[in-house]
DNA sequence: ATTACTTTTGTAATCATTACAAACTTGAAA
DNA sequence: TTTCAAGTTTGTAATGATTACAAAAGTAAT
């Protein structure tokens, strides 16, 4: 889905990002797609326009986003790592055949999935991340 | 979670796979763990018991059961593809600490995820994989 | 035992990602 | 405006998981 920031260079100040050039691109070149571009893909797409652009600057602002809760890591396929700007909950339905991801919304209720009607579904994957029950436990015993 | 499946090598011949060695030891070490291994893991705990075995054999024989059905591949980080012998929708929860792998069931009405009660979650990802609306129209002209 | 076929194996190649150190940029302090 | 320190970018080399490939081994039927 597509967000809309105003102002990218307040959007990164915002969440203590110094706004450099590479940075306020590579952002706003997420902000422009609703591909799920890889690290490659927004390299490629830059790379004109920013002739010094390195490909583990790309890594490293992609990384520093993830920190910051800029956006999210989509990984569908093993190999290929996605970026998303849209860090709302939602879900991601990769074509098997013409290899596009696309969003689509996930309310409470709404478990039917409305937006993927006549779409054929041939695998589902779920998860989250975070930190489990023996790990809280272990740390307040620990601090 | 853990399956139970009473005879491995009559379970592969249901699926159109002929059983060999390696491929039933394969398949039980993953009906043996509940922790999701990776082909490294799986390779490193069979080694001892099948000197001869290939780390080559271990990536065909899981590719193979992907293809067939009988295993579910989950990527929760970018580099590290594992394997899940439970195929029935369900989520995974990756602890940020101690890196385990839990599974956790979800049914229709269960969106509070009952069975996390108590866990800290950074991060929500759900994707389903399949065929688009787009190909479906596009492959009916063709055939 | 011969043949055709499938499976396994080891090595080499590939490719995304990371490590690292040098070069560059920035902004504040002197 | 120079100087300094801190943060940022860059290119190259290293890493590590995965794949390609072809030879070797196993299997099953004739």
């Amino acid at each position: 889905m597509k967000i809309s920031i105003a102002n990218t260079e307040q959007h990164l100040r915002e969440h203590k990002i110094m706004p450099s050039v590479q940075r306020i691109r590579i952002f706003d070149t997420l902000l422009g797609t609703t591909e799920h571009p890889t690290v490659d893909t927004i390299y490629q797409s830059l790379a004109k326009e920013i002739p010094t652009l390195s490909k583990t600057t790309v890594y490293n602002t992609l990384k520093l986003f993830q920190k910051k809760g800029l956006v999210l890591v989509v990984n569908i396929e093993d190999h290929e790592t996605r970026y998303d700007a849209d860090t709302s909950f939602h879900g991601h339905f990769k074509c098997q055949s013409c290899g596009l991801v696309t969003d689509f919304a996930i309310s409470e209720e709404d478990r039917k999935i409305n937006s993927l009607k006549g779409f054929q579904v041939d695998e589902s994957h779920f998860y989250l991340k975070g930190i489990c029950k023996k790990c809280i436990n272990k740390q307040s015993i620990n601090n």
